[in-house]
DNA sequence: CTGCTTCACCTTTTT
DNA sequence: GGTGAAGCAG
């Protein structure tokens, strides 16, 4: 493709935004707006002009955005890559690497997940005596980290903070961050705040961080919060060409500390910048995209502008209220399959987690294939994080997180009471937990041989972290650990499953090695599963999708259902507080909406089970704010129980008596459940009957059939030369072949 | 120190 | 309804 070709096919807006010079440039991207081409254009182009790709960087929210990116600029530029396309979190994890640690922490530090991080909370916490009546560890970690996302430190927030909780969140805070630093960690956040600290800090390191990168630019800027703000700002501030991409009105996570005002204020904080409106929808057909303008129009925090289609009028969006939380998981289920379209073009999208359960047993009951992304997440396994503890040891046997981890898993009788004494011990004299347990006072006889045996594990674990590889290494620690002989012997499902996700674990190390050659490293494995999120994996075909709005985002399907549209969801309960909640809880339906290409289908339910009990639910304030080609069907097939109908009929919406959907199931049905496979740091894929598929060991076959259901989904595979082989769905290790 | 039972809670979750 | 944490017995 040479340079004109790069634009060819875009239009004016495109054109102008691929085209843009030196300087700022903020690209409002509508959704279904083509972004991902414009940007990945750009950054072609830049390479192409001979800009030079060591000093192009490009930021993203999420793993799997930035793979995409990477590969899609590669199909145009090949190896001239530019030097950095990832994570905002993995470029500070790099900047932290390279720059040899900070703050007190070595090179070698490791990244407190969220759960150690609620620990050193607890921990504090307790240090401090404070009851977690009064505060919940989990709502001063949240207050700790809204801090750190705005790159407070613990001294700042300690001078701004004077109210009761505020002065006791900030004694907390300042230990929680001393622990950080004595277990040698970085927590999530601190992966961007520090960075910031630092360039702030330091005029050499910043002039220096800024001559390598000449052309910046960022994705999901709606999205950024102070502290990525303030980065993207000392970065790009001095760059040739700052490039920033967003949409206001796809901000949905102010919870987690974004700011729109970022986006918002982008002139005035970049005086001059040229902005580029993207405004012609490719995506969805107009009725749906005028559907959600309409909604999102309400919001007053945003720039007024609209999307134009360019697929057509389409078919009407409905809104169709149920009896309750069953009859509208019957409706959308026999709807789906009376299509008789390709399950993969459809998703049910839900605001709570806890909506899905209706949905799976509808579609269990009537054997259609689907995938629920999100729930219980891989790398947050208990035995996952353990044997990832073990690891983490045999680098760094100082890191104090692993050590409270697995120091007693398997039980080795090292109770509370012992590593109590552990840590007032480390404390005193300013070591590691390891470093103290080697010659700890007042430790009764029995718990000092356990110690010196844990002590030895750990010890052989490091010698081998210079000889092996990342797979050899995790088999190993898992070995001499005891931790895989914990769970051997069982056959209980539970157990059995632990087996599975640790053979998992492994094959992911395996994986890792084969993507990253000879650039793989035992440190780089864990840098990687640290990041990795379930997010990262692709979708399977031949499944409906079952996800909430939140993981719809940037995700598009030709068909596709809203459930719930109902006060207590659509504003969530505690999402209603605050009209800037509520605009939020706007935008989150917009995002839902936009995500329809072809046919969008809104649904409530007049009353729902919701923990455990039976409730009477409101249709949402929002759906009033739907125009008036917005098809409204009440559906007839039981009696409403808490509907008022004469006040409906004046607004204006028509309304349609339905026969209630009949379909019987389908029997003798293979109930098809394709769940979610392990994100592991890599490509991943879920499978369905007659996929081709290829197995590290067997080579090549063909899907049988699925069985089973949930987390125990079994798949029988023909192998063209081993013949006929069952495994996990999840587990099986599986690339598409 | 461990394992069991009872009790309170309940969003969203890119990293 | 289902989970995680605290409290208590062995």
């Amino acid at each position: 493709m040479d340079a004109d070709a790069l634009l060819l096919d875009l239009n004016p807006e495109q054109r102008e935004a691929v085209l843009a010079g030196d300087g700022p440039m903020l690209v409002l991207a509508g959704a279904g707006s083509g972004k991902t081409r414009v940007v990945t254009r750009r950054l072609a182009r830049l390479v192409r002009e001979g800009a030079d790709p060591r000093r192009i960087v490009a930021v993203t929210f999420t793993n799997k955005a930035a793979e995409e990116m990477r590969e899609r600029v590669a199909a145009l530029v090949g190896r001239r890559l530019p030097s950095f396309v990832g994570t905002f979190h993995s470029w500070g994890l790099r900047f932290l690497r390279r720059a040899g640690g900070a703050e007190g922490r070595t090179a070698n530090f490791s990244i407190a997940d969220t759960a150690d991080q609620i620990a050193l909370v607890r921990e504090s916490m307790e240090e401090l005596g404070l009851s977690e009546q009064t505060f919940t560890p989990g709502a001063v970690h949240a207050r700790i980290s809204d801090a750190k996302s705005a790159a407070r430190s613990a001294e700042r927030f300690a001078a701004e903070e004077g109210d009761f909780a505020g002065t006791r969140i900030a004694g907390v805070f300042a230990r929680y961050e001393k622990k950080l630093r004595a277990a040698n960690a970085f927590d999530f956040d601190d992966l961007i705040a520090v960075p910031v600290r630092t360039l702030r800090g330091s005029d050499a390191l910043r002039d220096r961080e800024r001559a390598g990168i000449e052309h910046l630019l960022v994705d999901e800027y709606q999205d950024t919060n102070a502290a990525q703000d303030a980065l993207i700002k000392l970065l790009g501030e001095k760059a040739r060409s700052l490039c920033a991409v967003g949409d206001e009105d796809q901000s949905i996570y102010a919870w987690r500390g974004a700011r729109v005002e970022h986006i918002l204020r982008f002139e005035e904080d970049f005086p001059g910048a040229r902005i580029v409106a993207l405004t012609r929808n490719y995506r969805s057909t107009a009725t749906i995209l005028e559907a959600a303008a309409a909604v999102v129009s309400h919001n007053r925090r945003r720039r007024p502008k609209s999307l134009v289609s360019e697929a057509g009028a389409g078919q009407a969006v409905e809104v169709r209220a149920f009896r309750d939380d069953r009859v509208e998981a019957e409706w959308v289920i026999s709807e789906i399959r009376r299509a008789e379209r390709p399950l993969s073009e459809f998703a049910v999208l839900f605001r709570v987690n806890a909506q899905s359960r209706s949905f799976e047993d509808e579609l269990m009951r009537q054997g259609v294939s689907y995938v629920v992304i999100g729930g219980m997440k891989f790398y947050e396994r208990a035995e996952v994080k353990d044997a990832i503890a073990y690891y983490r040891l045999a680098l760094d046997p100082a890191d104090d997180l692993a050590f409270r981890r697995v120091v007693n898993v398997p039980a080795r009788g090292i109770g509370g009471v012992t590593l109590d004494r552990l840590a007032a011990a480390a404390r005193e004299r300013g070591v590691s937990l390891f470093e103290a347990s080697v010659d700890a006072a007042g430790i009764t006889e029995r718990a000092r041989i356990a110690l010196d045996r844990f002590r030895a594990i750990v010890a052989a674990g490091r010698a081998k972290a210079e000889e092996l590889g990342p797979a050899s290494l995790l088999e190993f620690v898992l070995e001499a650990s005891g931790y895989r002989a914990l769970y051997a012997a069982s056959e209980e499902r539970e157990d059995v499953a632990r087996r599975e996700n640790l053979i998992e674990l492994v094959s992911a190390a395996r994986e890792y090695e084969r993507r990253e050659g000879e650039a793989a490293t035992v440190r780089g494995f864990l840098d990687a599963v640290s990041l990795a999120t379930d997010a990262d994996a692709p979708r399977p075909s031949g499944a409906v999708t079952l996800m909430t709005l939140h993981s719809a985002k940037g995700l598009e399907f030709p068909d596709v259902y809203v459930a719930g549209l109902e006060e207590g969801f659509l504003p969530h309960v505690q999402s209603a507080g605050s009209e800037d909640e509520i605009e939020e809880e706007r935008r989150l339906l917009y995002v839902g909406m936009t995500r329809a290409r072809r046919r969008l289908t809104l649904t409530l339910a007049r009353q729902r089970m919701l923990y455990g009990e039976t409730r009477p639910r409101q249709e949402s304030r929002f759906a009033a704010e739907l125009p008036p080609s917005v098809a409204r069907i009440e559906d007839a097939s039981r009696p409403p129980t808490l509907f008022s109908r004469g006040e409906d009929e004046e607004d204006g919406f028509r309304w349609e008596r339905t026969e209630r959907s009949r379909l019987p199931p389908r029997r003798p049905a293979p109930v098809t459940v394709a769940r979610r496979r392990a994100a592991v740091p890599g490509a991943l894929a879920g499978f369905s009957r007659g996929a081709r598929v290829r197995h590290p060991t067997y080579g090549s076959g063909v899907v049988l059939q699925q069985e089973g259901s949930g987390e125990e989904a079994r798949l029988t595979v023909f192998f063209d030369r081993a013949g006929k082989k069952k495994f996990v769905a999840k587990f099986a290790n599986l690339t598409p072949g």
